[in-house]
DNA sequence: TATTGTTATACTCTATAACTATA
DNA sequence: TATAGTTATAGAGTATAACAATA
């Protein structure tokens, strides 16, 4: 089992300068400086690089995660609700669900009241699994604050929450 | 001609809550809203869709504007020098620089010190676009500003920009 | 008719290996 | 042998359309 899963290395607007190694030509970024969805993009890259490192030991993607803590805060969502609050197709949590159950992590269960919904939630191993995911990313978050430094991870945070 | 490219809609780690519409049963995003990376790929997503509908109306994606402007700021680079700086595969470039190529966009001169190399440039097409690119970037970088408001635009560009 | 879950298709992006031609 | 550019393949993610079952 334990799909290969690889971490995602590449930036679809750039990467840090510091990559480059030794003094060689020197590239520069260009008019890349000076938008904040370069700088945006190269952070999230960052984050979710040491993110998907963290829940590699125990086989879980970003997204597999995300699918488990939104079940875990809303036992009994449908399929199509779920899709609307992680902003994913319906079409693409088939697959997605399909392997989580195929895991025993979660559970379909057939709606009584509306016979086309699937009520979901996590099964006993899946609420285990995901405990220990949760620990796993609150030392992903605490390496975060550490590189960030605390004040600016707390400005970001803030900044970025209220918006 | 004129590819149809989509601007992308889902977050990977989930989406703003504004998105649901009604009262409804008020979805939870849970542990979700402990993550900065959380944030990070909403700001993301955010800021991507608005640029790729920028530069839509010119038929380029934000991996060609980068692509352009990097080649722009340092004429004559090689393919692997662009790749390392953009954190894209090698192989990946490959295809990339064929189809603007194909626009006659760019150039690949073959190197005369060293055989294996293609020097890239812009073609006056290429800079040409890339001035009106720049053009409609500044626009979106402008509405960004005001979406963000300044204060908390200058904060996170200047807090990204130095890590 | 509209919605839920599903299947299918097409295209993009990422990671990797292997090939060629040069060095 | 090492590097630059290339080709090919496999997997994930995204956008879309269409279908059956249910409302």
């Amino acid at each position: 089992m334990a799909r290969t899963r690889r971490p995602r290395k590449s930036l679809l607007l750039g990467r840090a300068e510091s990559t480059r190694r030794g003094p060689s030509p020197a590239i520069t970024l260009g008019a890349l400086n000076s938008h904040l969805g370069y700088f945006v993009r190269r952070l999230q890259i960052w984050v979710f690089q040491d993110f998907i490192r963290t829940l590699e030991r125990i086989d879980l993607s970003p997204a597999q995660y995300s699918v488990l803590v939104v079940i875990s805060a809303n036992r009994g969502l449908s399929q199509a609700e779920l899709a609307a609050t992680l902003g994913v197709e319906r079409a693409r949590l088939v697959r997605l669900l399909h392997r989580l159950e195929g895991r025993r992590l979660i559970q379909r269960l057939r709606s009584s009241a509306d016979g086309r919904r699937h009520a979901l939630r996590l099964t006993p191993q899946g609420q285990t699994l995901l405990a220990r995911a949760k620990t796993l990313a609150a030392r992903h978050e605490a390496r975060l604050i550490g590189r960030l430094r605390p004040e600016r991870y707390k400005m970001l945070l803030d900044a970025m929450r209220d918006f």
